[in-house]
DNA sequence: TTGACATGTTATCAGTCGATTACTACTCTT
DNA sequence: AAGAGTAGTAATCGACTGATAACATGTCAA
């Protein structure tokens, strides 16, 4: 077996990834307080104590998580912005952004990140992860302060569409809502089988 | 001791608005996962066993501020659409909007609802919610579905900015993201003193 | 005043969760 | 083949949480 069911034994770095992946559609779905390690260790195929033994706690996986998340998407910003076919920046980075809910985790992980300022640990990771995206879409897409503050809104809706699984409804009205959400191309949306 | 301090025995309708209050600011700071009964019910000033009492769960609670919270968006809006002072109804419905920030945990437990659509017993009144702003503002205020879904998305913005506490760091980009957020007009945001 | 109902608390329980510890087993080098 | 380091687990613990039950106290009608 080679790229099947992974088994015994995989060196730290590739396990830190799986786990990571697993965390993130876990923190997705649940949120940070509602996710169990457990949860997150069975999704991932290994012991509750190895996930945390792994991080060092729960709080220190959703940071990392969160990090992650951040990271995919200026990431993915950054090579539609180089990828300049003549269409606007901004139509290339939603475009980018849409292709993201392709690893729902990361989008609704980010969600919840966002929803917890409050949180002393938590809170600082949440507005340097938003505050480097918002500078991102400005300084290195060269959109204005109020392009990109909508770009952002738009963002946030597209991840609260998704939260609700309005995309999954059969209500026309949220099918009329999700279709304006994602600028008419659900392609994105309708690829997501599995809630 | 008339309005002060609101001491011993309270009639139970009293009591359910007062866990009602303190529920709302609770939950939205630390979402539904995330908060215990115990501390909204000394938020409250009342004991956590006649918190879960009066409303039989913590699940029924949180049910029940979400749907407060959308009822009372729905009647400030509704308020705004009837209050026509010439200027156009997405202006008064953004205002109306920005009004509601004075009562923090309206808007931010609404945050938390919609991130749990994955929740089998709170998805649905979350699905429920959001469509139901989203109708009130396509139909009664009379937006077309991209104005609603423009509407929707900078309330989503203003929610997450909240939320992340943006609204309180000396970051001059974070303030220059506020600003845009919402729309110029910060006076609702420096009104929230503690956090 | 009394007693019945409404308001509210203390005590406690059973389940859950993150974390720790001690242990097992695999793999690779020499 | 030995043995050392790495990958991983089982068992368990203390703290926390939502819920329940039994009890206490205030209030009001008659």
């Amino acid at each position: 077996m080679s790229t099947m069911e992974t088994r015994h034994r995989l060196p730290a770095a590739e396990r830190r990834e799986s786990i990571l992946a697993a965390a993130s559609v876990v923190f997705g779905e649940r949120g940070y307080a509602g996710a169990t390690t457990d949860q997150i260790a069975t999704a991932a195929g290994i012991s509750q104590a190895y996930v945390v033994r792994t991080f060092g706690s729960k709080e220190a996986l959703f940071v990392e998580v969160a990090r992650r998340a951040v990271g995919r998407i200026a990431a993915a910003f950054r090579s539609a912005i180089e990828a300049d076919d003549g269409r606007p920046v901004d139509r290339r980075l939603g475009e980018a952004y849409l292709d993201l809910i392709a690893d729902r985790g990361i989008l609704l992980s980010l969600l919840h990140l966002f929803s917890l300022g409050s949180d002393p640990a938590i809170g600082p990771v949440g507005r340097e992860g938003f505050l480097t995206v918002y500078r991102l879409v400005r300084d290195e897409a060269g959109l204005s302060p109020e392009e990109a503050s909508h770009f952002l809104a738009e963002g946030m809706l597209i991840n609260t569409v998704l939260a609700l699984h309005l995309h999954e409804s059969e209500d026309p009205d949220a099918l009329e809502l999700v279709t304006q959400a994602c600028g008419g191309d659900l392609s994105r949306f309708r690829a997501l089988a599995a809630g």
